[in-house]
RNA sequence: CGGGAUGUUGCCUAGUGGCUAAGGCGCCUGCUUUGGGAGCAGGAGACCGAAGGUUCGAGUCCUUCUAUCCCGACCA
């Protein structure tokens, strides 16, 4: 391709609302244009990319007896019904109806369609195992959609799902998926750990998620520094032993007026105690349905944790109006003590590390002191619902110290089991004739967010450092006087022949400054850059510029193919 | 949805209530130049996010709306 006929263009500036490298970078090298919040258009080169990925993964898939398919994006409300999720998906999913005043949606993952798609089909244990696999834009109307690709609203996935006869079956294609997974990101050269992961709304009760690693993630992951255990913050467990309540320290439960106080900040204030020995007593609605939850006032709730222990769809802070109906008493207030014993109680474990606790009295502007949680109250379950945190030992050895990193999440699985082929009758007959259902595994890779995620990780202060597995183009060939003949003679002989030789190259043959067209190359990232100069020809010769390294060599001409190629395979 | 901020030409910015809204990048024409974002000359491009209002007069003040970005919950 030559700059002259090539539909792009650079920036200088960066445009005021992008924030994070990939975004600026992306922008800048005029790879995306916005055109509405999480919006975007890929031009060229983007586009470019953003296929080289999806070959390495269709690659990687159909080796392993993957098949792709191309599913509807516009999805029938009924479909979501059957699977509950047109009522527990949330406002994330862009709903619509049609001139009927039929219900739609824009999919935003494909769990109904292909268990459909596979209903229609599946009839004997034959057929199984399947994997069926899309590459396709969804569509999730995200409450904040930010920092270009890496949280569009509208993106590129592939995903796929897996259709087995057995639970097991369904473990050794959940296992041949992490197999496939680590292959791409391989690949892709991009350094990044699998880690453990919390379901969510896809639901199911095993998970992976493959995280690029980057300063910029939006997700925190805990990894051991003497073993392989890795985890998503959500997931995580703390391997740090539960201390014993010290049974000489109790004390008499009392009230203590507190008038106004709410907060665990202004409590401890007021009363001059430190936070780990206040009860925080949060309130949510989990699946529609109430459930008190207990912490020390020096934790957090982890809501993912909270959310796969009760193997529900769905939670959220309940509102005021039905804190007061469960306390009885104003927002600020709520304790564990005396409580209606038809409401969920779950105390965390590290809740019962000690006694003497203040919590709230369930009575507005009163507080318990003097709280002991193994004789003030009788939770409904003990749960481990904190988040671990980096520093505490590792749950797997015991041995390593947890540490801290950030990700971004490019790729997920799932377990699922039964959750969508039994709620929509995803059946067959097995070898002895009786119907089963088919267990399921779904399989997601963010496309486009994994070109942004590789920008992000692959960056300096001059442009875009591509992988040359993933970028646009492997070469550029830059001629930089173009008034000399021998220089635009060279490097148009030079672009024919590594073009012949099937090397993905770029001409820069625009009439501009030599350092102009250096800086555009370093922007957009081409991973090898010739520069053709007429003092080095005369010589027979070309320089050749490795961006990662910033390296330069000048190579025979008469061997400038043989020694691109070989250049082509280190990067 | 809560908290914060911002909308001036394709991009980045300036612009005390007062004359024809200014500059840089980019774009077009010509000349010059050609190894790290060149120079000169000329030119095109804005109903200042929208609608109301205050005022003799609004890009500037007020109200409402809208869009975008940042911090939180969501997630590939």
């Amino acid at each position: 391709m030559k700059a002259t006929k090539f539909f792009f263009k650079t920036y200088k500036e960066i445009p005021k609302e992008a924030q994070t490298p990939s975004h600026i970078l992306m922008h800048r090298a005029g790879m995306i244009q916005k055109l509405a919040s999480g919006i975007y258009s890929y031009l060229p080169l983007a586009l470019r990319s953003l296929k080289k990925i999806e070959k390495i993964i269709r690659e990687e898939l159909d080796k392993r007896g993957c098949q792709e398919v191309l599913m509807p994006a516009v999805q029938p409300a009924e479909l979501w019904e059957e699977s509950k999720r047109w009522k527990y998906y949330g406002p994330e999913l862009l709903r619509f109806k049609d001139r009927k005043e039929s219900d739609y949606c824009f999919g935003p993952t494909h769990e109904e369609v292909v268990t459909d798609m596979a209903r229609k089909i599946l009839t004997s244990y034959k057929q199984l195992p399947l994997n069926l696999y899309q590459i396709q834009t969804k569509f999730r109307d995200e409450i904040r959609p930010r920092f270009g690709l890496m949280r569009g609203r509208e993106f590129i996935m592939k995903d796929a799902y897996s259709f087995d006869i057995n639970e097991e079956e369904a473990k050794n294609s959940y296992k041949l998926m992490y197999d496939a997974y680590n292959a791409i990101f391989t690949r892709m050269n991009l350094k990044f750990k699998p880690v453990d992961a919390a379901t969510g709304a896809i639901g199911g009760d095993m998970s992976h998620e493959f995280q690029v690693l980057a300063e910029t993630g939006e997700d925190e992951i805990l990894s051991c520094n003497k073993c392989s255990y890795c985890a998503n913050i959500e997931k995580a467990l703390s391997g740090n032993e539960l201390k014993k309540a010290d049974a000489a320290k109790k004390k008499e439960l009392s009230e203590v007026s507190t008038p106004n106080i709410k907060t665990i900040d202004e409590l401890s204030a007021f009363l001059k105690i430190d936070p780990s020995m206040l009860i925080k007593t949060i309130i949510y609605l989990v699946d529609d349905k109430p459930v008190v939850v207990l912490l020390r006032g020096n934790e957090e709730a982890n809501e993912a944790k909270i959310q796969a222990f009760l193997g529900a769809n769905s939670i959220a802070p309940a509102n005021d109006t039905i804190v007061k109906s469960i306390t009885k008493s104003e927002v600020g207030f709520a304790g564990p003590v005396g409580l209606d014993p038809n409401v969920l109680v779950i105390a965390d474990k590290h809740v019962f590390e000690d006694t003497d606790y203040v919590c709230g009295a369930n009575k507005t502007d009163y507080h318990f002191k003097g709280f002991d949680p193994e004789r003030d109250f009788k939770p409904s379950q003990i749960a481990d619902i904190t988040f671990a945190k980096k520093g505490d030992k590792c749950p797997k050895c015991n041995d390593g110290i947890l540490e801290e990193y950030r990700g971004i999440e490019v790729g997920q699985v799932f377990y699922l089991g039964t959750k969508y082929s039994s709620l929509m009758n995803c059946n067959f007959l097995d070898s002895d004739g009786k119907e089963q259902t088919a267990v399921m595994g779904c399989y997601g890779i963010g496309v486009s967010r994994t070109m942004a995620a590789s920008i992000e990780q692959n960056h300096d202060d001059n442009g875009i450092i591509w992988p040359v597995a993933i970028a646009p183009f492997e070469v550029a060939v830059i001629p930089v006087q173009l008034n000399s003949e021998i220089v635009v003679e060279t490097s148009e002989k030079i672009y024919n022949e590594l073009l012949a030789s099937g090397i993905d190259v770029f001409m820069d043959d625009r009439n501009e400054r030599a350092g102009f067209k250096f800086n555009d190359a370093d922007l957009i990232g081409f991973p090898v850059q010739i520069i053709c100069g007429s003092r080095l020809i005369e010589n027979g010769k070309v320089e050749v510029k490795i961006r990662k390294t910033n390296e330069k060599k000048e190579i025979d001409i008469i061997n400038i193919t043989a020694a691109v190629k070989e250049l082509l395979l280190l990067l």
